[in-house]
DNA sequence: AGATGATTAAAACAATTGTTTTTATCAGGC
DNA sequence: GCCTGATAAAAACAATTGTTTTAATCATCT
């Protein structure tokens, strides 16, 4: 046989695991959080672990590796599309700056804040294994922000573009940890908070703009 | 007897596991720094660490703590310079941001790059004894900093700046963690490094100044 | 020289780490 | 029914953690 449960009710230990690992490592970080952290939290045996993952580094890799897939896909998805709105010209600065501060405050202050939070530790690059997978996927996305903002600004050097672009995703990250913490426990936003974000958002891509498309120097 | 070497030679011990902590723990991370890392680091014994400072939860505040005074003092200093050479007028938004970001570069880049490099991780929040140091240290410089910002900026509302403050913050710090970390071993800058540090110092300048005095909305 | 007190070194402590092994449990196929 | 293979739980593994203990060293003062 090849599975006890064919589809309906996949044993859901695997996915409790993936989940409370999340948690564990958004708040001790991926060496200080404990193997029995996470199987206490995800009321599992000590030995899941490294029965549905190899060991606890393939956990972290996995764990880390789909939290970032969606927080890529929607940057990119909103890159093309404020491209794809504006064509056949090319788009406005602001448009792109809400391509890059719109996903990341909207998915970073719900479900996806512990993904944020883990992703700032990787920036200290304590792990050599997550900065990889950060550059790895994040690459390509990073690379066509700065080639569209190269045509926008063509006064400006590449590596000045790359600067002020680095410049903009710390100005919004920063800004996504300093963010409501007590978000964790709402099951549904309410009208204040999806109203501040709306706010966050919109300070932010003034922000952000503003220093995309300063004087050359 | 008081002390073995009553000034000249004060045993160099507690100066190396100070020194070997910072960079095990700027590495690796407070938790995942382990005593031995350090030890070994600084070439001297294991129990050392519980003879010199009583745990190792003690050797973390102190080291934090020693390591963050010089930043606090030089971005304290270099605002009080700013406001004192616009006198009597208020000084321009460019200054401002100069005085928050030059002493940021310079420092980060040189000796106190794992100093930075600590800061980052501390944001995440993984240990909130480090965490309220952050918040017990640079409150009364980022008051001030907020304070001034309010003058120049009167129509923007003091959430607005403070955000804003925030965000400058965190595009220098993005900047510094992806600077050179070549510079660890480098004895001395090169006329070519310190060049490079002039025209980030510019650059950071120009993109900080620009967010700040962006149109409200 | 002998005594004193600070420093260093070596060894051991219990507790916790990731992982493995060993033993139950529990579903479906014959 | 009984067997098979996947999951789960319990117990144990060696290694590493922070810390303590115990014994050596070393400089200084009397």
């Amino acid at each position: 046989m090849k599975r006890a449960a064919p589809a309906a009710s996949e044993p859901d230990t695997r996915e409790r695991i993936l989940a409370a690992a999340l948690t564990v490592f958004a708040e001790r970080g991926f060496e200080a959080g404990t193997v029995r952290d996470i199987t206490e939290a995800a009321r599992v045996n000590t030995a899941a672990i490294n029965y549905y993952f190899r060991s606890k580094d393939e956990l972290i890799r996995q764990v880390f590796e789909a939290g970032l897939k969606p927080i890529i896909r929607a940057r990119s998805g909103a890159l093309e599309a404020c491209i794809r709105q504006a064509a056949p010209a090319l788009p406005k600065i602001a448009a792109v700056a809400e391509a890059l501060v719109r996903p990341l405050v909207e998915l970073g202050a719900g479900e996806y804040r512990d993904v944020m939070t883990i992703l700032m530790q990787v920036r200290t690059g304590q792990l050599p294994l997550t900065k990889r997978i950060v550059e790895e996927q994040f690459g390509p996305v990073h690379e066509r922000f700065v080639d569209l903002l190269q045509k926008l600004l063509p006064d400006l050097s590449r590596t000045e573009i790359a600067l002020r672009y680095d410049c903009a995703r710390g100005a919004v990250l920063q800004t996504l940890v300093h963010l409501a913490p007590a978000a964790a426990l709402a099951v549904a936003e309410t009208d204040r908070e999806r109203a501040d974000h709306e706010k966050t958002v919109r300070r932010l891509v003034r922000f952000v703009s503003a220093g995309l498309e300063a004087p050359p120097g």
